[in-house]
DNA sequence: ATAATTACAGACCGAGTGGTCTATAACAAG
DNA sequence: CTTGTTATAGACCACTCGGTCTGTAATTAT
């Protein structure tokens, strides 16, 4: 009907969410992001709406790709124990693997805006969420088998591992040395297995 | 000599302290600390200098009312594992027992500025060297006593302490029932123990 | 009292913010 | 072609930011 868009918005938000998971909500410019999608203004704002609906369609967008890359582990072939390892392993060291920011995106934005917003604390939640049922489905699995502890419920061990996690995401961004970090995964799954 | 000041700067610095923990560094604004504390811009300048310094002093202030705090709690009396979970518990909940903003000013600023601001970063670093020392030290009791697994380093055993409660300040932003967090800590302690 | 010194309040500054408006360019439909 | 519609670029806006400057008030020393 008329002139037709000159850029792919999915990559744009792509090179959005980066920079918000780089630099956090409040000290990101719209030039930052005018800069990073060699977009202007006025094309950002029509295709995304403002500041904070951009956020949230990047925040929407970093779920999504962390939800299919957790859903693509396989682990037809693994013992639950393993597919715990490797998840946590993958989970904690994802950002040097494919050269992302330090960190997790949803991680910084709970304590950026976690307390303020409710409609991002609900984005944050299902990403939770998400990460929570695959522990739980793994930690059942490992609990049948044996290899984890059945003294304390799924439930309360899959929470307590996403904290492990948290934990990380937290210690990435203060220049912790990798070997440190593998520990603590070694710890938190060698306390948890069957005795 | 000349016009005495007319308020008290460590009053003043609690309250700063208190909204940079609330609202984190860059959100706060020059005028939210001149209404908490009442007190002009110029006088503000004048006692701790620009905002960054003051924003370096409110974390040396929280600093070291959290190690005298920690000092404080009495294990005289008390097991190596009962001392853990005090100190766990009442890092955990301190924010509603002393009416304080939710989470931790240390671990806020370790997401918001932490990969950015290396004077920072040794100010962070230096509150978590005393809680890995206070960790570290009834972990090692608690290993000599047995009630300690010492299957793992007791070093090992005090950053993976760190670790959970760095994870529960993030659990704190996001409205996380209190029971949840409970649950988290008990986890943590029981699969430390020795079998 | 006077002089010297410091504290205080608020005006002021340049820079940067998120957001809007406008003029123009590029396309589709007729 | 002309007309209608959307995309783009950048000027523009009011506002807030951290920080400084200025004039005055309050105090001590002499």
């Amino acid at each position: 009907m008329a002139r037709p868009r000159e850029f792919d918005p999915s990559e744009a938000l792509e090179k959005v969410t980066r920079v918000f998971w780089k630099r956090g909500y409040q000290a990101t410019s719209l030039r930052d992001l005018m800069k990073a999608t060699h977009l202007s203004k006025q094309s950002l704002y029509c295709a995304f709406g403002d500041k904070r609906s951009l956020f949230l369609k990047a925040l929407r967008h970093y779920r999504e790709q962390n939800a299919s890359a957790l859903a693509s582990l396989d682990r037809q072939h693994k013992s639950p124990s393993d597919a715990l390892r490797e998840a946590m392993t993958y989970a904690a060291f994802r950002s040097e693997l494919i050269h992302c920011p330090p960190g997790c995106l949803v991680a910084n934005t709970t304590l950026e805006l976690g307390s303020d917003d409710p409609e991002i604390l609900r984005e944050i939640e299902a990403m939770n969420n998400t990460l929570l049922r695959y522990f739980n489905a793994v930690l059942r699995e490992g609990q049948r088998e044996r290899q984890i502890t059945s003294a304390i419920t799924s439930k309360a061990l899959a929470s307590f591992l996403l904290n492990t996690l948290n934990g990380i995401r937290i210690l990435e961004k203060a220049a912790t040395p990798r070997r440190e970090i593998q520990s603590i995964i070694d710890v938190a799954l060698q306390s948890i297995r069957a005795v």
